[in-house]
DNA sequence: AACGGTATAGGGGTTTTCCCCTATTTGGGT
DNA sequence: ACCCAAATAGGGGAAAACCCCTATACCGTT
């Protein structure tokens, strides 16, 4: 079922990567080492999980233009950088789109341990966050385009009387589309169908 | 109402003071200047709202000491953090703690107007939710100990007979409360109920 | 001692939901 | 032509919720 986190190194600077593989090694981590973000790109799948450490500077693309390109997919392991030659807004601008931490070369093995292993712990909760909705969403896709629309309404709280006259059908009609929705959903009663609605209008 | 917002410049440094004055006044933005972050704090409290220009390094209390204090309130308007002589690390750690933006004087004058905007507009919708949650833990305040568990276990789904078995008392007890609790959250249905708890538990 | 809030319990009635059936029409796919 | 899913509609009955009423017991405040 799980597999075990990896931490991913993109440097285009092999010492660099085998010294993190081998610190990362020394306390159990596997990791899969990259010298271009083209190389990660390319082997790329939503199954990997685990962590990101992205050198900055790189050719053709660098660490931020790769941090850019995966904020657009769904969901990507958490990012920690480094970075040579950083200064301070390019760690500002890091860290507000969402990397874990930004650390000068020459590093101490601790801090990034200890960044690498907060990012960890974040890929942990946030995909298990997203298998929720994933696994939500799916049942979603399962109803018809009129049980969606009886759904909404008996969310916000309408009787099946009332939403028998917004969409003009009998009640016996909504009864049995709610009854349908039950089913495809996966809930046993009202409470479940609103907390799992109510789980993605709010995340 | 509503105020206007404040920005609140806390320099130890009158000149840096004056100079972001006249820029917020410039776009018609009020402002309010301490030359310490305990003169700040003096004055503090909650019906403030803006957000906060700090400066890092200041005799006493430093900019990221204030950070961390009003971290531990409630609820504190947005901050950017400003510095003379900041490094990559520093900067991390504030933006990291939530501060909007970490800029190094002396800076670009439209690059501090745009992180006051941005702080700002986070501060209007934080404060909107905010109030939401408020509201909803005040009517929460007062239900009685035993209304509660009724609409706990009203919220998990679980019927009047199995609420009163649950609890050892008899189905009419629990109608009774569960009116109540109703009347009392001001939920006209048991939807509007569980989107006020499911506010309270995933936000 | 009287009052108000809380928790308890019940009667009696209406409305709503839930569940089991059957049944027709329409439209797409084999 | 046949079959299936979807949408529609209805009957009938059990269960639950909702609503309005009364009533008792306890507890703390006034």
């Amino acid at each position: 079922m799980h597999s075990d986190p990896v931490v991913f190194v993109i440097d285009d600077d092999q010492q660099v990567r085998e010294a993190i593989q081998l610190l990362m090694e020394s306390i159990g981590l596997k990791v899969a080492s990259f010298a271009s973000a083209q190389e990660y790109l390319d082997q790329f799948n939503t199954q990997d999980h685990g962590c990101l450490i992205l050198d900055v500077r790189m050719a053709s693309m660098s660490g931020l233009e790769l941090q850019a390109r995966l904020a657009a997919e769904e969901s990507h392991p958490p990012i920690v950088i480094i970075t040579g030659h950083g200064d301070v807004q390019m760690a500002v601008k890091a860290i507000q789109a969402g990397a874990v931490d930004f650390l000068e070369k020459p590093f101490n093995d601790q801090a990034l341990l200890d960044s690498v292993h907060h990012a960890i712990e974040k890929d942990l909760s946030q995909r298990g966050e997203a298998l929720k909705l994933a696994d939500i969403r799916t049942r979603l896709k399962r109803l018809t385009p009129r049980e969606r629309e009886v759904l909404d309404l008996v969310i916000a709280g309408q009787r099946n009387k009332v939403i028998a006259i917004d969409l003009g059908v009998s009640q016996s009609t909504i009864e049995a589309h709610r009854a349908k929705v039950m089913e495809k959903m996966e809930a046993a009663t009202l409470s479940d169908l609103m907390r799992m609605m109510l789980i993605l209008e709010l995340r």
